[in-house]
DNA sequence: CCTCTGGAACTAAGG
DNA sequence: AACCTTAGTTCCAGA
């Protein structure tokens, strides 16, 4: 075997190469396999700015889309003597694209955006969901695939590894290569097709779905497999267990470090072989699987044309970041979803930066000058739609309308596209939800042009942002897609579970080419909205607080405005210890004969400790049954003689942006964005300066005091940073070289729970504005988000470790896991008691704090 | 005739 | 194992 592997900056992985960078927990229990020669080339270029990238900044080059360098993710290319079955050879020969001659796999690393199953596109719009998501699903396209000419099908079928360890393999090397190189891709790529066509015009995707079980093919790959799977590989747990499979289920993760990119390399090789093949079964849950394999379970999509997952669409999230450019080729290609519009999209197309950052990467609303803003949030319920229905319209704003979204700033002429995509809106880090999808809207009520993509498996909007509309779009294009549970839970390395999983948050993106020749990516979200149907009748829900602190006597009465409010509704108020405890709880009196559905009138009551000398962070929640409880809102009591902390209002409290503001005088600047918890976590105390004192809202945060969260507006502006270079000394965030240990010492310090709760949708950050005290966990409080960003290398975000008790650990004992994938402690939490997500985020979720004792 | 929606039946998990 | 509850999905029907 011959390995090459080429190593780009973007993502986390590519530090495989390096060996300093952090590789994805997804290798960690690769084997270390067959004795293999592996190259690895690294651009030179992109090597300095690796480390930054893997911390979670983004900050890319600007390469023109065609330029050829622009290779965003690290591949591994596999040259195999020999070892590909007959079969194998002539599928690959089937391919369009030249063939190789030797057989060249190149495997596209997984990106920090490559947690997810390539197989998993997002259904979104049309296509039967069932056939796209399933894990099963995934390795049968992604390997049995016939590769047909057919445009959709060719080079972006070539299967890539996927992230989660179904890879797929390009056999002829062909599809990654292409993957790779942007200016390989014909300007009528296969793309737009995938793009506008399969995820449009699949619409009617009831067909697929009629017995539920739409999948076609079966997990065994009896049928049709060509891949490399053996056909009769059982179906059962493997005595591997698979942690070779486990390199899909982690891949997203960066915090790896060099040891593992042996077995990164073996990992991928062994994709190759048969057991690799096993393993993969494996990665479905027994009982999941059971359900995969039964009979019209599963679908195994074969049709060229095909509409669910084609392999090229397999591919895409593959590509997603290696091969922007070619989809942003593509699907500048000219597509004017709405061709009335004055707008074309050809015209972005030149604005569009060739490599961005993976949607799980946190990225700060606003830098500099730029800010990207929610104008007009979203209701807080929106009935997602399920493909078996039909659209269920366009998301909403509270008063009518629609959410707006603004970037402030710009002053440029150029018009910039927003990029749109359905986010988590747990407490951990903001991801694109497994579970849902942005669902593009059109007809004669949408005034705002749209254009679907796909970037790592998640259906992406774009919307053009005009100068002339003052850098303003109206979203009233986006509707929201459910997938089946069922289906995403199936996939490998997918650990969310959807029970309960239903709020969710629009994140908006925009990524703006600077004269420095650098692109700035910004991202803010919406407050949560709860996407399903029951729980949107059942679950109360609070959207605003007339009140956010109170003299610890209590007494004031204050007004709760929101939805689902019963008769016999309780406020419960509580405050819980940094180990998740209960230290105190009580009811509120609540005002029945003022109370309606969408309204409680409740007294404060009195706080455990009437002589408290500073403020106290406390939460409380409305109850309709024990199971039925609405977010944690924050409230915060004040000592009886001392003037109420004035927070800033709202939004501008966001802790991103404060923190920036009176940061800026920080050292770092050039432009990687290392969101505040890279930044804690990585630099050193001395280069703090904000830690010291300066910045007591930032400290505050960091304290863990539940207050801390106060200054945090909503989850869904992340942190706001300002540029860093990419030379800042900060890079530690990698295992750089032997002097540099990869892993500093590091401490990580749990904050109190109760801030992680999102509870932006109760207190979206202009009303919160409006409320004049302390805004702890405020909704919209973006919890883990803010504080700590893009775990990426260094510092997995723990929020949910079953630890009670504030922990002070070594990084190493951190459990590798982050986005999408959770360590297992919260896995099995979550799958234990979903329903209690929330409760248990605050309970043992602390936000987890590092800090470099060195 | 088709899409959008509100409701609710049906089903599978969980307890 | 049987039964009840809860939550996810699929259907229906009116607008």
């Amino acid at each position: 075997w011959f390995t090459q592997i080429d190593a780009y900056s973007h993502t986390p992985n590519t530090s495989l190469s390096l060996g300093k960078s952090c590789l994805p927990s997804q290798y960690h229990s690769l084997h270390s396999g067959p004795t293999i020669s592996v190259s690895i080339s690294q651009p030179p270029s992109y090597s300095a700015q690796n480390n930054m990238r893997t911390v979670g900044y983004y900050s890319s080059p600007s390469i023109h889309p065609t330029e050829a360098p622009v290779l965003e993710s690290p591949r591994i290319e596999i040259t195999a003597y020999g070892q590909f079955p007959e079969e194998e050879v002539e599928e690959s020969n089937n391919l369009p694209v030249p063939k190789q001659v030797n057989s060249i796999v190149t495997l596209t690393l997984p990106n920090a955006d490559g947690y997810r199953d390539p197989s998993c596109l997002s259904p979104a719009s049309s296509v039967s969901s069932r056939s796209c998501h399933s894990e099963a699903s995934s390795y049968e396209s992604g390997f049995s695939y016939n590769y047909e000419n057919s445009p959709q099908n060719s080079p972006w079928q070539s299967p890539c590894v996927s992230p989660k360890g179904s890879f797929s393999l390009a056999l002829p090397g062909e599809a990654c290569t292409h993957a790779g190189s942007p200016h390989n891709s014909p300007s009528t790529s296969p793309l737009s097709s995938v793009m506008d066509d399969s995820w449009m015009g699949q619409r009617g995707s009831r067909p697929n779905s009629p017995c539920g079980g739409k999948r076609k093919y079966s997990f065994n790959g009896t049928t049709t497999s060509k891949s490399l799977y053996s056909p009769n590989h059982s179906p059962g747990p493997s005595p591997h267990t698979s942690p070779r499979l486990s390199v899909t289920d982690e891949s997203w993760m960066p915090n790896n470090t060099n040891q593992y990119t042996n077995s990164a390399i073996v990992a991928a090789i062994n994709a190759l072989t048969t057991d690799g093949v096993a393993d993969l079964g494996e990665g479905i849950p027994l009982k999941a699987r059971k359900t995969s394999l039964e009979p019209g379970a599963v679908c195994l999509k074969v049709e060229p044309g095909r509409e669910d997952l084609s392999p090229g669409e397999l591919c895409q999230d593959e590509y997603s970041s290696s091969c922007l450019p070619l989809k942003k080729e593509n699907y500048c290609g000219g597509l004017l979803d709405v061709p009335s519009h004055p707008y074309s999209w050809s015209k972005l197309k030149q604005y569009v930066s060739p490599s961005l950052p993976a949607l799980d990467w946190q990225l700060p609303s606003s830098s500099g000058p730029y800010s990207l803003q929610i104008e007009v949030q979203p209701k807080s319920h929106h009935r997602a739609h399920y493909e078996t229905e039909g659209s269920r319209g366009a998301v909403k704003a509270l008063a009518g309308g629609h959410p707006v979204v603004q970037l402030h700033g710009y002053m440029e002429t150029k018009p910039l596209i927003l990029q749109l995509f359905i986010g988590t809106a747990d407490d951990r880090l903001l991801r694109p939800h497994a579970f849902y999808q942005v669902h593009r809207i059109t007809g004669k009520t949408v005034s705002t042009p749209s254009h679907e993509t796909l970037q790592s498996n998640t259906k992406v909007l774009e919307i053009p942002l005009l100068p002339e509309n003052n850098m303003r779009a109206i979203i009233d294009c986006s509707g929201i897609l459910k997938l089946r549970n069922s289906d995403i839970e199936l996939r490998k390395g997918e650990t969310d579970i959807g029970r309960k999983n239903t709020r969710v948050r629009m994140v908006f993106r925009v990524h703006i080419n600077q004269s420095t020749g650098r692109t700035l990516s910004l991202q803010t979200a919406t407050n949560p909205m709860e996407c399903s149907q029951r729980s949107a009748q059942e679950l109360p829900l609070v959207d605003k607080q007339t009140l956010q602190t109170c003299p610890a006597a209590g007494g004031e009465k204050m007004l709760l405005s929101g939805h689902n409010f019963q008769h016999d509704s309780k406020v419960v108020f509580m405050e819980k210890a940094q180990d998740g405890h209960h230290l105190w709880e009580t009811e509120a009196k609540v005002d029945k004969d003022s109370s309606k559905s969408t309204s409680l009138r409740i007294e404060i009551p009195p706080y455990r400790n009437q002589r408290i000398s500073s403020p106290v962070q406390v939460n409380f929640y409305v109850s309709n049954g024990k199971r039925k409880r609405s977010q944690y809102q924050g409230f915060t009591y004040v000592p009886a003689n001392v003037p109420m902390i004035k927070m800033e209002p709202h939004d501008d409290c966001d802790p991103p942006q404060v923190c920036p503001k009176h940061c800026s005088g920080l050292a770092l600047h050039p432009k990687p964005y290392y969101t505040p918890q890279v930044m804690t976590s990585m630099i050193p105390t001395e280069l703090r300066p904000w830690m010291g004192g300066a910045y007591p809202a930032c400290q505050q945060r960091l304290g863990g005091k539940p207050s801390s969260l106060s200054c945090s507006s909503s989850p869904s502006t992340s942190p706001k940073l300002h540029d860093l270079s990419p030379t800042t000394p900060f890079s530690m965030c990698l295992p750089a070289g032997p002097s540099q240990s990869p892993i500093p010492h590091v401490s990580i310090i749990q904050e109190t729970p109760g801030r992680y709760q999102p509870q932006s949708v109760l207190c979206p950050p202009s009303s919160a504005s409006s409320s004049p005290g302390s805004q702890p966990s405020t909704p919209g409080t973006s919890g883990p988000e803010a504080p700590f960003s893009p775990t990426h290398c260094l510092t997995p975000p723990q929020p949910i470790s079953g630890s009670s008790s504030p922990v002070t650990e070594q990084l190493p004992k951190v459990p590798e896991r982050g986005g999408r994938s959770s360590s297992p402690t919260l896995a099995n939490n979550i799958k234990q008691e979903p329903q209690e997500l929330d409760q248990m985020y605050l309970d043992d979720g602390e936000l987890l704090i590092i800090h470099l004792s060195r």
